[in-house]
DNA sequence: CTACTATCTCAGAATAATTCTAATCTCAGA
DNA sequence: TCTGAGATTAGAATTATTCTGAGATAGTAG
């Protein structure tokens, strides 16, 4: 009887990857199910950690790394020397406001109208990154 | 009497941008500009010592910070952990190989459909990279 | 041409991000 | 329950980048 709740869907997920499930590895991916900003790794360590220790450092990369492998994660890198990690694994964009910093999905179908077989190579996937400044962040100055 | 040659196009882009004309950052500068393959730090820092010293790795990676902060060099984050760098500071976008890791130049006209006003953001810019395989590697195996 | 000085360069130290090591532990299948 | 491949960990190692502070120099004013 699956109660269909989000732990069961987590544990689901990493074992039909053929990954083991550890707290450590469950709490990696859990938390950045739960996220919507992109965090960076010590983003996550902080987050984890904050009220008893769960994970060490060491294994927050290399759960990152084995979610990556199996594609339950993917990195995004927009800014110099920060890799961020994000549990939405389907095809979207991302807007970075120059401003607050922060990074926000968008819809994979906003650019749908493209003609990638002008190209002389092979695409096989492609993905826009979209500056400026959010919608928190206009009016300010 | 400008001679038009590449010395004197770069010299005058460096005082333009109100940078001092040394010898390591002409180098630095020179050697971005004959390349078309977005290098690293350490290719750069490789390409311009190979015959005799020319300049340090700490005044590559300040050099690179002055041409970054005057809009001469462009950052091009495509790699987890990896910074290039690319003297094409038109806008384009870029191909980044799977196979060979190649990163290629991506017209950009290629993708002028684009309609940026559906976003809730101020976009002010954006960069499409595509990845796939490149000429050279389709065919291969 | 010479002197001046703000800026640049450099080796080496410091810092920061990530990976490695190797001892210990544990999940999950039999 | 037993067992072993895979996971975890603290700390060391590695790698990328920045800092430091002392000496060098590009460009300018005289
Ligand atoms: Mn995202
Ligand atoms: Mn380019
Ligand atoms: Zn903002
Ligand atoms: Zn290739």
């Amino acid at each position: 009887m699956s109660k269909g709740n989000l732990r069961d869907v987590i544990v689901n997920r990493l074992k039909s990857k053929g990954l083991r499930v550890t707290p450590q590895r469950f709490a990696v991916y859990a938390n950045l199910c739960s996220r919507r900003d992109h965090p960076t790794v010590e983003q996550i360590l902080k987050d984890l950690n904050q009220d008893f220790p769960i994970s060490s450092q060491a294994t927050v990369y290399t759960s990152l790394q084995a979610l990556r492998k199996v594609g339950l994660v993917k990195e995004v890198l927009l800014e110099e020397g920060v890799s961020r990690y994000d549990a939405n694994v389907e095809p979207h964009h991302h807007f970075h406001c120059r401003q607050c910093g922060s990074i926000k999905d968008v819809p994979w179908d906003t650019f749908d109208s493209f003609n990638l077989e002008r190209l002389p190579y092979l695409a096989e996937s492609y993905e826009v990154t979209i500056r400026g400044l959010c919608d928190r962040c206009t009016g300010n100055n």
